[in-house]
RNA sequence: GGUGUGGUAGUUCAGUUGGUUAGAAUACAUGCCUGUCACGCAUGGGGUCGCGGGUUCGAGUCCCGUCCGCACCGCCA
């Protein structure tokens, strides 16, 4: 037997006991005729001591303990000099009368400790230590429970959980697909799926109702902090559902999570905001609303005078940021270089102060009087020291722009507290987005979006207006879920083909199963997938996924662990009747 | 593909206008220490300054190229 308790389990209760417990070296301290040892496994530490006086030869051995030495040791419960309140097991220590060395450890290359001495880049080279570390595992442990939570209220709901392929066929439509060569087809590939969209579908069309899967997707584009090559969804359709029915019962998902997983009661209904809205009060189709400082159009009032920047301007629009008239010249100029970033992209930034007098002061006196500077403070809210910020320009441009300023004002005031949660649905999407390099309208969301009925008509005559069932969950400013109401009418779903672009025959080869089971009775159905990933590191309050991902890649899809991916053999290749190009220079 | 930023001891970092033998903390090793829990004290070992080229009497420092990490833009239906 390697264990009768767990080291994060003993307690006073425990004293007299004996037991064996077994684990890693955390840290010793010797104190010359005394030694202690933290003992550390999952569950948490405990304290074992050694006595020179007591059993010299066994005190001697634990001297030669390393970090991370796996042990095991047996001895008795005694209750502490002096206890260690910060430890749950601090009462208690054991007093060691055997141990053995389970196995030895090299020195690890950081320290596994809460704050570890390790940067990123060793932390991820060595990932099993790292998960040795209760930060890393913490996350892990909110994973697991964030899982579980969502299965037992989905499976409360009647949802039945179905697995669907990993190996299926590629989709030209959004993301490029990872693919996967077939040696028994030989110059055919499969796809991973980016999702099992078209699955769930059909799950639909056979009469399942509701179904949910948490479910690894894939996707072949370029990595950020909140975006990975596989990842994770929670992903779920129901049938006989219009939009109200899905925001309704996936709401319930979200607060039930946080009120079991962070022990916050949401009892009001979420927000709902239209798409249209969050572009024009905060330029974003992803809002973070823990803070106002809402836009407000000048355009109007601003344009028409001597400035001629304004002038050329489709758009001026301006924040209000709260008692900033005090910001210097200097902390002016920053968030002017902020906005000129060729990431963000505006071409300057115009500031009016309102003074303690009611005053305005701008970077723009001479175009404009004190009375119509006031006009502006006075539609924006503005009261006397509070600083307005103006960006002008194209109107999505510069909404964008003037969204990405928000942000950076609201984190240098703090109004984006990690531990404060603002949810809301944004809905109404464009079904279409026109791309200027193609010509031609993309989906927004996926081709199997349903167009609001209203908007039906106009398809055929302005499709750019043409609203979508389709709806996504934000919190904190962050895109955690999102879906739609589907086409289960061929005949429409054939015209949305057509408008995307797709000829009958590409339509058919494509997606033409999909077609096919729509002839065969399909209820109306529509779901969501929510971004299991993020809705972790959300409620961890994590700057990236990569600390709630055991295994994560990194910033170019590398598994810098195990260097994935790597070369194949020539036999692998031939097996495949694959050969590779040139590839071009590299190391 | 692009922009920014970084690469110096096992690790995290400092390193001045280019100038002696490249430092600190921590980790590690050794010794001392019988109630520590970030124990303490002393001593010690540890460096291809990412790589290649250039300028210079002299380069961690300046220039060019390159590789790698991170953040972001493009991309992500």
């Amino acid at each position: 037997m390697y264990r009768t308790h767990t080291c994060g389990e003993l307690r006073s209760s425990n004293i007299d006991q004996n037991v064996i417990l077994s684990g890693w070296v955390q840290r010793s301290r010797k104190m010359g005729g005394m030694t202690f040892i933290d003992l550390r496994d999952r569950y948490g530490i405990t304290q074992l001591v050694f006595n020179q006086d007591t059993d010299a030869a066994i005190c001697d051995k634990a001297n030669k303990l390393g970090r991370e030495f796996v042990i095991q040791v047996t001895g008795v419960v005694k209750e502490r000099f002096s206890k260690n309140q910060e430890l749950p097991t601090g009462d208690v220590e054991l007093i060691v009368s055997n141990l053995q060395i389970l196995n030895a450890s090299e020195v690890p290359p950081f320290t596994i400790e809460d704050e570890s001495d390790g940067g990123d880049d060793i932390r991820m080279k060595y990932r099993y230590l790292d998960l040795r570390r209760n930060a890393v595992r913490k996350n892990l442990e909110l994973r697991h429970k964030m899982t579980i939570e969502t299965r037992s209220f989905l499976d409360k709901q009647d949802f039945l959980e179905v697995e669907t392929p990993m190996m299926i066929k590629s989709t030209p439509e959004g993301a490029r697909d990872f693919v996967v060569p077939s040696r028994m087809n030989p110059g055919e590939f499969y796809a991973l799926p980016q999702s099992p969209q078209m699955f769930k579908q059909l799950l639909m069309v056979s009469g399942f109702d509701r179904y949910f899967q948490i479910v690894k997707c894939f996707r072949d584009e370029d990595l950020r902090a909140d975006r990975q090559p596989e990842f994770t969804q929670i992903d779920c359709e129901m049938s006989f559902v219009d939009q109200e029915d899905v925001l309704k019962i996936f709401e319930g998902l979200v607060k039930h999570l946080f009120q079991q997983l962070k022990g916050v009661d949401i009892k009001e209904q979420m927000p709902r905001m239209t798409w249209h809205d969050a572009m024009k009060y905060y330029g974003s189709d992803k809002p973070d609303t823990r803070f106002g400082m809402r836009f407000v159009e000048l355009t109007d009032i601003a344009k028409g005078k001597d400035f001629p920047v304004f002038n050329s301007a489709e758009y001026i629009g301006a924040i209000c940021a709260e008692g900033c008239a005090s910001y210097t010249r200097k902390q002016l100029d920053s968030l002017t270089d902020y906005v000129k970033r060729p990431q963000i992209g505006a071409k300057g930034m115009v500031y009016v102060r309102i003074e303690a007098d009611g005053t305005p002061k701008s970077s723009i006196d001479k175009f404009y009087t004190s009375e119509e500077l006031k006009g502006w403070a006075d539609r924006c809210g503005a009261k006397p020291g509070d600083l307005l910020l103006i960006l002008s320009g194209d109107t999505a441009k510069t909404q964008k722009a003037l969204g990405e300023l928000r942000l950076e004002m609201g984190s240098q005031l703090g109004l984006r507290d990690k531990n404060s949660f603002s949810c809301l649905w944004v809905v109404d999407f464009p079904l279409l987005e026109w791309d200027e390099e193609t010509q031609r309208f993309f989906a927004m969301h996926h081709p199997f979006t349903s167009p609001k009925p209203e908007d039906i008509s106009l398809l055929d005559t302005n499709p750019g207006a043409v609203r979508a069932n389709a709806y996504d969950m934000v919190i904190n400013g962050v895109e955690v879920g999102g879906g739609s109401i589907r086409i289960h009418d061929s005949q429409l779903q054939n015209r949305m083909f057509h408008i995307l672009g797709f000829t009958e025959e590409k339509a058919q080869a494509q997606f033409g199963f999909l077609m096919n089971a729509f002839k065969y009775g399909a209820p109306p159905h529509g779901g969501l997938a929510f971004g299991l990933d993020r809705l972790v590191s959300l409620f961890a309050g994590l700057d990236s996924i990569r600390d709630c991902i055991a295994f994560p890649k990194n910033n170019s899809g590398r598994d810098v662990m195990n260097d994935a991916p790597a070369r194949i053999d020539d036999e692998q290749l031939n097996e495949l009747f694959l050969a590779l190009k040139p590839i071009p220079s590299k190391k």
